[in-house]
DNA sequence: ATCTACTGCGTATCACATACGCTATATTGC
DNA sequence: GCAATATAGCGTATGTGATACGCAGTAGAT
């Protein structure tokens, strides 16, 4: 009775909130959806997402691949249940932020942070609107900073999604330098500012190898600081809006 | 001679960039790349990326899967190959922008139709910088308004990556509803407003609760107008930086 | 004590990518 | 021309992974 949802959740989104009903009878459960969870996030952690496998994660648990599916209902579910424990609970800090700007940069830092801890996360195929605790839970410290601004409330939300976008694309691309079998991050840059300049025809590509000679690829300046830039310029999109709905009465 | 290379090109690129030597001994060819990729296309463009099989395209071909495997090294080369295809040469009449606002936001514009066409684009897993042909082009196509602002040439591709980042993401999304269950775009939306507000506890998400009491998720504007609020917010942001590289001695 | 809804889990199926190797064919050196 | 050789198409086999199915043992309900 108590566990009886109004809406019908869709089976994997009722298992984040918890909302499985554990029946009374039969013998006892010798694994956790928790226990399973952990488990499969250690093997992300350090071997990818790929490696994550109903087997091994069993295996490592000592016990078969099909025990797994007493607790979780697909692969995909568990794929969930992983990116809702890897995301966690925004920290407490972001609370303090003086104004919507401070506090969506910290948002943002604080976002990339957990992603970088757990590259997997960007791998796993996002399926649908923020659903599980913990994204709802971000989605909610990122509205706050915004709670006291002339916005209009459905404004809010995309602006997030433009934010996080950035954040999670940025953390894709990292990922990807992560994966490839290249030594060095810089030297990445620049084996692809030399393939640039090599393959590219000035006639085609104007703007790019004008680019290209400019240093534009050559000079990695490090992925914060070019993240931390990327930032600002959302920031100021966004602060140009804000100051925008000051006046309402306003052209633009 | 022709075809050498002075970096060693990941087999894939060179695929790409046709600098494949064609052999000259033993049987024609009965297909071509060309022919394998459309093939592929269609596939993926009726019923997603993940119908794309050796099998299928080369049943569709009239030969066996293995055959495939003379034209294309692996399925990864063939999604690369796809997704240059895909793409296709960015319009011409992107170079016909008067100011750089109105080049990159009919690039957007342009970028964001090319993904719509094939939404299983935003599926492949990307690895790594732009490297073909095509994605050169579009690149190339995103500079070209910013060559005579006062930007550094190290902030443009940035800036380029900021935007390509929020069309992406939002052709994801696009195609993650595509993909779902649901009946109605719009009705997605209403179902999940439904959701969040009878699962969310006032206390724990505050914001979000206050967001979706404001009607924030419950009436869909329209992805359309929905893109252009975030493309203008980017933009907004470009265009306080381009300000500022206008007084070198600015303080900021 | 018995019933029954469970549990763990072995076995089997199915889908795919792809390695291997065989036979037929088109060029090239003589 | 003719043999030598480097391909071409492609059948078959292998390996990996998700997951359906069903069985035998277990614990709470009656």
């Amino acid at each position: 009775m108590e566990n009886s949802q109004k809406v019908s959740l869709p089976a994997s989104i009722a298992t984040v909130w918890g909302r499985r009903a554990r029946p009374a009878k039969g013998p006892k459960q010798g694994l956790s959806v928790a226990q399973i969870v952990d488990t499969a996030i250690t093997i992300a952690d350090t071997e990818g997402l790929g490696a994550v496998t109903m087997a091994r994660v069993a295996n490592r648990l000592g016990t078969g691949a099909m025990s797994l599916y007493r607790y979780v209902a697909t692969k995909d579910e568990l794929f969930t249940l992983m990116l809702d424990a890897a995301l966690g609970q925004p920290p407490a800090s972001l609370t303090a932020a003086p104004d919507w700007r401070r506090g969506l940069s910290a948002w943002a830092w604080a976002t990339r942070a957990v992603l970088y801890q757990h590259l997997w996360v960007v791998r796993i195929p996002v399926s649908g609107p923020p659903t599980t605790p913990n994204q709802l839970r971000w989605l909610d410290a990122a509205l706050r900073p915004l709670q006291n601004t002339a916005l209009h409330d459905a404004e809010k939300p995309l602006l997030v999604l433009l934010l996080n976008s950035y954040i999670r694309s940025e953390a894709s691309l990292v990922a990807d330098l992560a994966v490839s079998t290249a030594p060095e991050p810089t030297e990445i840059m620049t084996h692809y500012n030399q393939f640039l300049a090599e393959i590219l025809d000035p006639h085609e590509f104007p703007a790019l190898v004008a680019a290209v000679h400019g240093g534009a690829f050559a000079n990695d300046e490090g992925a914060d600081r070019e993240f931390a830039f990327s930032l600002e310029r959302i920031l100021d999109g966004i602060g140009v809006l804000i100051e925008a709905r000051k006046q309402p009465v306003a052209e633009r």
